[in-house]
DNA sequence: TTGTAAGCGTTATCAA
DNA sequence: TTGATAACGCTTACAA
């Protein structure tokens, strides 16, 4: 293994020079000919700086850490999108990114073990996308000054004092208010909606993203003045297929059934669109509008409309956020930012 | 930042000591009572060892390189699952994953970046999930003496003497074949079988993935004798829509049209199916095979057939193998492991 | 313009 | 059973 040792003997100055030849550290003057002779040295000896004892001593291991909850879900594209937008934004500014799987959908010690990975050197601040956090968990890792960034999670709750985060989310409210809107300006006045369920939210008093889809909706609706109708609001646990089927046959058996549909994601709109079909009400797709822009939906026959969330610019959005908080070029904004949700232009992707 | 020396001093022992009882050093006695302390000290002052300043004198960082290639294509929860497989079992061993994101779908320098991943010390490992990688690359990195498995490869090529390579990917022929034989016991005997193009390694002289999905075909056939007909062979890039409805328009002109369809992936199944119905053949779902078992064929209705490949396990066994070779508990074995590829049961995820 | 040497947080070798 | 002390590979005052 070459090191700057050898480099320094090779070329026949001191680690110093090497140093500053290497890093062209700034406001430090070494003579050109030295200069090319330890880069020409570094080159044919094919030395690479190790980013360990670099680190050691910098207090700064370019490096940081992205935890996804999302491995469980299965309609995942949502992590890999993440995970491109992050590493893009990373490897702009020579930043590498490591992998925290969330042991489980619980909050257990997430901050116990998130901390300690900060604490140990191996990152330098945290990338933490999970809807369902605990205040309280992430305040602990806020207590111990880890730098840190949120990703679609829709913080509403009054946070403690001096306690500034920044979280990064799509704009499901805005979203799912446009598609809802598209509907009713086609004339529709019986359009369902598919969410989830507000789980940890409710305790929580947070603001879910389904709670987010629902104000849309019923925003939409109030700006055309459309009566509410809660019984076209199907709420359940919609990765479980006969949760869709029965609140579709609940939508079928009413006096008078949908005309159009709004789903949290393209899956549920699909499932849902063929259950409903089955009851009998037959939706074209052209009144349908999913969520995420997944990809199989251009590959249905015709594909139905989707909510496009900015899942690779959040990523990209919440890395800069975060390098800033680690170089302290910035302190944490304890801003939310609410990045737009578009919806795809007719049956295109 | 409290480090060994502070817990030392606290402790009124030597850092000696600290290592030992943190480290458990086997063969290495430490009374009881001090041992008692040590811990309480460090449990006190929440204590964590500095990974940085370990790795720098163990030479081992405890840290894998994931290289996937799979970040720009459309369909993956590939990546998802691989990364779900290696994280699983890097965590199982104390290790963590840094991501390592392949710039482009060309070789370019492959070799020169990952290897300096390895030699800076950010990583002692790498696993690279990347189908069509060269030879000449894969030697770069041996060369340099690089722990290294292979995911998803299917190198056939003859590889250089005395390097030996680690590789693991799904038995996609076998998986195939059993599709196809599933399908002709059927009784169907006009099977479509949509693959994609063989790329780089025509060139190359490898055998791809989809030259593999062929060859299973053709042994199917050719176990129950049913004779080829080549016209039932679709190539192509069926990444792009148009390439699929084409390819579906070729088979339905035929004057004998399949009565079933085997395809790489879900959607490909999927956009076959519709375009085939769309020219006039009508396939039930039960006479489609896709690939994949990709998460949102549980929401069509009904589902078809789907081959399972093995992500996880791919990802865990690769982890798992290189973590030995890292360890030199055993060398590269030079060994393709091909792991099962199951149907899915009748209809069912 | 270049060199010396201390220090970053560990482990490991020898002594005590 | 415990303690000094020298690495590991790098940066950075400070000195020359």
């Amino acid at each position: 293994m070459v090191n700057r040792k050898v480099l320094a003997e090779r070329a026949g100055v001191s680690m110093t020079v090497i140093s500053h030849v290497l890093n062209n550290t700034p406001g430090a003057r070494v003579k050109p000919e030295t200069r090319e002779t330890v880069l020409r040295i570094a080159r044919e000896l094919g030395y690479v700086t190790n980013a360990l004892g670099k680190a050691l001593i910098e207090k700064k291991i370019h490096q940081v850490g992205l935890a996804i909850n999302s491995f469980d879900a299965d309609e995942d594209q949502i992590c890999k999108r993440i995970i491109t937008g992050v590493t893009t934004a990373a490897a702009a500014q020579d930043y590498h990114v490591l992998l925290c799987p969330l042991k489980s959908r619980m909050d257990d010690n997430l901050a116990a073990d998130l901390a300690q990975l900060v604490q140990s050197g191996r990152v330098d601040g945290l990338i933490i996308n999970k809807e369902d956090v605990l205040t309280s968990e992430i305040a602990k890792l806020i207590g111990q000054k880890v730098p840190l960034v949120l990703i679609n999670n829709h913080f509403t709750l009054p946070i403690p004092e001096g306690y500034r985060i920044d979280s990064f989310c799509p704009d499901l409210f805005g979203g799912t208010r446009s598609a809802t809107y598209f509907l009713l300006k086609k004339g529709h006045r019986r359009i369902a909606l598919f969410r989830g369920e507000n789980g940890i939210f409710a305790k929580e008093n947070h603001r879910g993203s389904d709670q987010r889809r629902e104000s849309g909706y019923l925003e939409a609706l109030n700006l055309l003045d459309v009566p509410v109708d809660r019984a076209l609001i199907a709420v359940g646990d919609f990765s479980r297929m006969e949760d869709i089927s029965a609140a579709a046959q609940t939508l079928a058996e009413l006096s008078q059934p949908p005309t159009a549909l709004v789903a949290a994601t393209d899956a549920i709109a699909l499932k849902a669109m063929h259950e409903l079909h089955r009851c009998g009400v037959k939706l074209s797709a052209d009144a349908v509008v999913g969520g995420g822009n997944l990809f199989f939906r251009q590959y249905l026959e015709p594909p139905f409309h989707s909510l496009v969330l900015p899942w690779e610019l959040m990523g990209e959005m919440a890395f800069d956020q975060l390098k800033r908080v680690i170089d302290r070029t910035a302190g944490p904004t304890g801003v939310m930012t609410v990045l737009p949700v578009t919806m795809t232009p007719d049956g295109k992707s």
